[in-house]
DNA sequence: GACGATAATGAGAAAGATTATCATTTGCAA
DNA sequence: TTGCAAATGATAATCTTTCTCATTATCGTC
């Protein structure tokens, strides 16, 4: 059992900046969400709350997911599978992209600047203003040619 | 009223090549897509196969949908908005991406070979084969300054 | 600290997209 | 042409997400 009160949570925080009623639900959500560093959907956000408070409703977490979007604390991410995943948004410092594992499913992040701006050039390039990068690669694990073991 | 029959579509021809059997329904569709070059999901599918054959079922559409891109011959894409979307496979030339209009939703395909190899860079350098690309950027069309009109 | 307007919550119904079921039909090889 | 495995149509079922509405909680104000 985690302990959700006492300071809040970074998000918890972000949450009452952006003038968001700071509900008891919300702030076991928001430290939840603090607390992962993975991409979890919201079946899974649901049982890591009901942890720390087993009277929450998974409409609550479904409501407050996509509030946390609509506000620019949550990213909404799409790695297949028919559901969304969220992630704590980028603060300052640039996007960051993702590479999944073809084999394993795993989620691996990156960043690379050069890709920032090549991408930037290119819409630019269109007649547009860059918006929203959704990238996302699959990738399959090099087989090193024969190193034995 | 268009004519699917006579001689096959193209995509006709790759599904006889795949070994799939070639049964009226996967025909319809076959020849719709070959004529489409846009991004249609599965109920403007389903619309424009109704067109050129009346009986034919959703839950068809569905499956065929399924089966081709199983076989290469279909990739599905998702542009948000929940519903997936197909379009006929790339065949040897490269990887296309998609520029969404944030305003109008209007899909405008590119291509950019330096993108292309900074991606498969990228990847090979954290130890990876590149399989997919999944990606589409959101722009907002630049605001010329003062253009009056 | 209590009050009240207003917004948030819980539980379940509803919606929307996709897949499964199963009796009937069809393609295709022999 | 015949037979069999596979495909189809119609609809039920599933899965994710949103909506409804009665109840409850938050937060500014006194």
């Amino acid at each position: 059992m985690k302990e959700p009160n006492s300071p809040d949570s970074p998000l918890a925080d972000l949450c009452r900046q952006r003038g968001l009623k700071l509900t008891g639900q919300r702030r076991t959500i928001a430290f939840v969400l603090s607390d992962s560093d993975d991409h979890p959907d919201v079946e899974e956000l649901y049982r890591r709350a009901v942890e720390v408070d087993p009277r929450i409703s998974i409409a609550t977490v479904y409501r407050t997911v996509r509030l946390f979007e609509e506000n620019g604390i949550l990213q909404r991410r799409d790695f297949g599978g028919g559901r969304a995943r969220y992630e704590v948004a980028d603060g300052d410092h640039g996007d960051h992209y993702h590479l999944i594992d073809a084999d394993t499913g795993k989620v691996i992040e990156f960043e690379n600047t050069e890709l920032d701006s090549l991408l930037e050039g290119i819409v630019r390039q269109m007649g547009y203003d860059l918006v929203t990068t959704r990238l996302s690669v699959v990738g399959r694990r090099t087989v090193k040619p024969r190193t034995r073991g």
